[in-house]
DNA sequence: AAAGTAAACTACTCGGTGCAGTTTACCAAT
DNA sequence: ATTGGTAAACTGCACCGAGTAGTTTACTTT
């Protein structure tokens, strides 16, 4: 049980557990410190010890989450690779991080609460940078090389996400589908680069 | 003031409004009974004398708001008309759609809730049936007729919507960004068409 | 008489605090 | 190494003020 942890740092493990849970299950309105604390088996004064409020405590839920997956999509321009292989590489890394668990859960966290809250929404995703600026600079890079018609580089990445979340995201959060196979996967990021090229490549 | 509507009927309209400012506003769980009542500018009793609860209250206004766009995007197929024509026109009567406002405003109030409790999506999803079903007959009838690729419907609708509401839906109603113009909304549709019928076209 | 009204009232739940008493962690002295 | 002491952390409970959905009452308007 002990585990080399101090216990004060166990209590605070579990209460950003029970946290996380909570907040997945109710959002922030509907999430209780009472049944909080109660699920992280610890006392509720203990909870406002770590910390001071619900509003903190959220945040800090966000953050950790935001950090949990750092690893952005970085996809960097090789002027001597085919831009197919090389899109399909970003898909397929786009898909396994709509796939992973931590950055689903701080979807499901914080986009209920973006749709209320759009001054919320900014202040997370200042925090969280921008996981598809991989994408728009290497869009960018592939048109001044004359491979790429000339487009808005922040529009086409818009498409080619939204060609990628229509089947793997949007049905998973909003209706809890299963997110697809590695099979489907695959078919979902060809036809998403298949699509994409087919209108912008020169 | 009188309008030829008795006066209950008058105060059952300013509670529906009331409570659809109110629901937008904060969603279910943050509107509250006695600020809607006060915005309406009516007694909360008389607000319970129409609608019994909260809930049955909420419901009305989904279902209110359902019916108040129940012009589905319907696309007939043609044979002897170009895909791309076919195809251009859903585009943009989907962009209309989506920029409708009372559209606009039942997803803003519905998919928070959705997000945390899928039950209440699947019974206003019911309700609502499918305004995508008009294309995704289009695209079977296409199949049918050899003139599109063998693809699941469904998944190639999904791709297709996904792709306009990538620029027109979900910045929108996630980071409040204005809606295109109908400019932007003429490209959007083009793109689109442009890249679906560039993979499946036969 | 029917419908609307304001206001008080019930029976909660909420976020957050104060406090007395207990447990833990840690450091020093034996 | 065991002891003892101290400071910090944890606990449970009562409590606060505010706000909730929903009800009742007593009164007024039409």
């Amino acid at each position: 049980m002990d585990k080399s942890l101090t216990l004060t740092a166990q209590k605070r493990l579990a209460i950003l557990a029970a946290a996380q849970e909570e907040f997945k299950e109710k959002g922030f309105l509907g999430a209780s410190m009472d049944s909080l604390a109660k699920r992280a088996e610890v006392s509720k004064r203990t909870v406002y010890n770590h910390f001071p409020s619900k509003d903190i405590l959220f945040h800090n839920i966000v953050k950790e989450l935001c950090d949990s997956f750092s690893q952005a999509v970085n996809i960097e321009y090789h002027p001597n690779k085919t831009l197919e292989q090389q899109l399909l590489t970003a898909a397929m890394s786009e898909l396994q991080l709509l796939g992973s668990e931590c950055f689903f859960d701080l979807n499901r966290i914080t986009l209920a609460e973006f749709i209320r809250s759009p001054e919320l929404a900014s202040s997370t995703i200042d925090h969280l940078g921008q996981q598809t600026d991989g994408l728009h600079v290497w869009i960018q890079h592939a048109i001044n090389d004359g491979r790429l018609k000339s487009v808005d580089p922040e529009y086409a990445t818009q498409q080619f996400l939204g060609l990628i979340k229509a089947t793997a995201f949007w049905p998973q959060l909003l209706m809890n589908q299963e997110f697809p196979s590695v099979e489907q996967q695959q078919i979902i990021a060809e036809d998403a680069v298949l699509m994409f090229l087919a209108r912008y490549k020169i």
